[in-house]
DNA sequence: CCAATTTGATTAATCGATTTAGCTCTTCGG
DNA sequence: CCGAAGAGCTAAATCGATTAATCAAATTGG
C-alpha cells in the first residue's frame, strides 16, 4: 500500500549515506562535521517530503521509548484526570508520551499493567499503587527504573513519593466541624488498608478523641454500586441518631452521602454538617455549597513531574537518594459545614 | 546495569535457535512443527525467568505498534474522560494501549499531535477533531490508516464517524422548556464553527422560531476564563429582561451560567429555567437539580470501538465503505426546567 | 616535501524481534 | 535400496534507526 520512506530511502535519493542523514536529523551536523551544504540539502529534502522517523526503530536502538507509564485508580475520576492532564501536558513538551491506565484498585489488573508497561519499554513509571503490588514495583526499582509513587505509597519501597498530608487534612476538617458547633462527627470511608485512607481515619480519630468523643465509622467496600452505597449510608445515618456531621473520605463517597441525606429529607447544615475529601468544581454550586478538603492538584502534578525528570536524567537511579514530598491540603470552607470560619482558613463563597 | 534478556539469550541457554523460541512464544509450535518436548522446554524456561518480549522490536518488524491514538479536546472533561476510560478498557483486552492527548481545540497543537502519533506508528486514530486539521486527517486517510471521528467531524472526510443527534437534542430540550411554560428561551454557546455546536444552535433555533419567538444567543470564546465567562453571562441575563430560560451548549458553560444565576440572586426554576448539554453525575444533587441533555457515553464508546476494530481488521481500509452513526440523546428532566414531564421523556428524581 | 592532522563522509555492527527459505534426518513406498 | 515426502529445526535477511570505527582527501606544520 504505502511504504513509509526511511532514512535509507532519503540517503539513496540524495546520494549520501544514511549515517549522514541521521546526523543531520538529530542536529549533530556540526558536531559530526557534516558540511553545511550537505546539511542543508538533507534538511530541505526531509522538509519537502515531510519525513517522519520511525520511533520504534529509534527506540529499539537507543533503548529509550520516550513513553511514561501512568497508573491510577480511575482515569475518569476528576482528581486523577486533572493530574493526568497536567502531567501529559508537561511531559509532552519534553518529547514524552503517556500510557494511562486505570487499575480499579485491582491487584491482578495492576500487576498485568506493570508487565505490559515493561514489555513496552516505558522509560518511567508514575503509579498510584493498588494494594498488593509491592513486589512488582520492587522489581522495577531493582532494575533501576524511574518510579514515582503518588497519592498513596508503600513505605517499604525506596522510590520517590508525592503525597498530601492526609492526616492533617482530615484532622483540620473535623476540628472545623467542632468549632462550628457539631458534636458527634461521623466518618465514612473505604474498606481499605491503603495508607492514604488510614491516615485520613487517624486524623479524624485524633480530632474526635481530643474532644473526648468516640469515632463513628462506616466502611464502604471499594467499587460498591452507588445506589447500594447510598442505602448503606442512609442506614448509617439513621442508626446514629446523635451524629450531626459527617466527613467523607473520598469525593464519590461524598456524592453518595449527599444523596442519602437528601433522600432522608435532612437539611444541610442545620440537621447535619458535611465535608468531603477532594474538592470538585461543582461543590461551590450546590445549595448549600459543600465544604471540602482540597488536594493541591497542580502542585502534586508539578512535584511528580519534577521528580520524574530528575530520575530520567540520572544514569544510575539506584544510587540517588529518594525523596518523600508531603503537600498540604486546603480546607475549602463553604456552607455545608456551618458558618464560622476558623482562623487561618480561607472562607470562600 | 541490567541487560534485558532477549529471545537470543533464551535460544543460547536452551541450545535451540531463536526462530524456534519465537515460534513457541507466538503459539505457532504446532503449525511450525516444533516437537512437544522442545516446546515445553522453552515454555518452562520463559516462565521461569519471566521473559518479556520487547514490543519495540516486535513492532518494528511487524509494522504494528498495537497502539491507538486518542485525541480529545480535554481529557480532564468528564465527558471525554469517561469515554477514554471505556475505550481504554476494551481495547486493552485486545492487546492495544492508548495514547491520549488533549488538543484544547487548538489547531497547531492538534496538527503536532497527529505528527507525533504518526512517527510513533499508532495503528489507529480516534479523533474528536479541532478546527483546521482537515488536511492532516485527510493525509491519514490517504495512507489507508484507520481513523474514527467522533463527537464532531469534518463532513468532507471519508472516515467512520460516531456522533449524537445534536440538533434533535437541543430541539427537544427547548420544546420541553416551552411545554413547561417558559416563553423566551436563550441559548449560550461557544463561539465556534464546529458542526456539533452549529447543530445544537439549529435545533434551538428551529424550536424557537416554530413558536414565533426569536433566538437570543450568547457566544463565549473557547477557553475563556471561568470568571470572565460568568460575568459575560450575568450581562447577558441582565440585558435580556424577558428571557426566562436558558439552554447551555456545553457542561462547563452550564457551570458558569449557574454561577451567574446564583450571583444575580435569581431562583431556578421560578425566575429562570435551565437545561445543560452533557449530563453530569452531580446535576441530580444540585438544589434544584439540573436538567440536561445526556449523551449516551457508553454507546458512543462502544460504537467507536466496534468501528475501530473493524478498520484494524481490514487489509485495505480505503476500499471499505465508511459509516456515520448518529446516536440519540436522552433528555434528563429534573427540577431546573419546571415540573411537567413531557410525553416520551423519562422524569427522574 | 613528507608526515601528521583535520575535514567530511561512509561502512558495518547493533538493537530484538519475525519470517522465508532451506537443511538434515527419518520414514516409507515401490 | 533409492527417491520422495515429511518431520523438526535453523540460517540469515529484514524492519529503520544509531553509532563506533574507519577511510580518503585536503590541509597543515616543520
Amino acid at each position: 500500500m504505502k511504504k513509509k520512506t526511511s532514512i535509507h530511502d532519503i540517503a539513496k535519493q540524495l546520494k549520501v549515506s544514511s549515517t549522514t542523514v541521521s546526523f543531520v536529523i538529530n542536529g549533530k551536523a556540526k558536531e559530526k562535521r557534516i558540511s553545511v551544504a550537505v546539511e542543508e540539502r538533507v534538511l530541505k529534502y526531509i522538509e519537502k517530503i515531510g519525513f517522519q522517523p520511525n520511533m520504534m526503530a529509534k527506540s529499539l536502538r537507543t533503548g529509550k521509548s520516550k513513553i511514561i507509564g501512568l497508573m491510577v485508580e480511575n482515569i475518569a475520576d476528576p482528581f486523577f484526570s486533572s493530574i493526568a492532564r497536567i502531567i501529559e501536558e508537561n511531559t509532552y513538551k519534553l518529547g514524552y508520551k503517556i500510557f494511562h491506565s486505570s487499575t480499579d484498585n485491582d491487584t491482578t489488573k495492576s500487576k498485568d499493567l506493570i508487565k505490559v508497561f515493561r514489555e513496552r519499554q516505558v522509560d518511567g513509571y508514575i503509579i498510584a499503587p493498588a494494594p498488593g503490588i509491592e513486589d512488582d514495583i520492587q522489581r522495577l526499582v531493582n532494575d533501576g527504573l524511574p518510579v514515582i509513587q503518588f497519592d498513596r505509597y508503600f513505605t517499604s519501597l525506596d522510590t520517590d513519593v508525592v503525597v498530601i498530608d492526609n492526616e492533617e487534612g482530615a484532622n483540620t476538617a473535623v476540628k472545623h466541624l467542632f468549632d462550628n458547633g457539631y458534636a458527634n462527627i461521623g466518618f465514612v470511608t473505604l474498606d481499605s488498608k491503603q495508607v492514604q485512607m488510614h491516615d485520613r481515619f487517624t486524623g479524624y480519630k485524633k480530632a474526635v478523641t481530643a474532644k473526648k468523643g468516640k469515632p463513628i465509622e462506616l466502611k464502604i467496600p471499594y467499587g460498591m454500586d452507588e445506589e447500594l452505597a447510598t442505602e448503606k449510608m442512609k442506614g448509617f445515618i439513621v442508626a446514629n441518631k446523635k451524629m450531626d456531621a459527617i466527613l467523607f473520605a473520598t469525593n464519590y463517597l461524598a456524592i453518595s452521602g449527599l444523596m442519602a441525606i437528601r433522600q432522608l429529607g435532612l437539611r444541610i447544615p442545620e440537621d447535619i454538617g458535611v465535608i468531603g475529601f477532594d474538592d470538585n468544581s461543582h461543590f461551590s454550586l450546590f445549595s448549600p455549597s459543600i465544604s471540602a478538603v482540597a488536594q493541591p492538584v497542580q502542585e502534586i502534578s508539578d512535584e511528580v513531574i519534577k521528580k520524574l525528570i530528575t530520575c530520567l536524567g540520572e544514569k544510575d537511579n539506584k544510587k540517588r537518594r529518594k525523596e518523600i514530598t508531603v503537600l498540604k491540603t486546603i480546607l475549602k470552607v463553604r456552607e455545608s459545614s456551618g458558618n464560622n470560619s476558623v482562623a487561618g482558613i480561607k472562607k470562600i463563597g
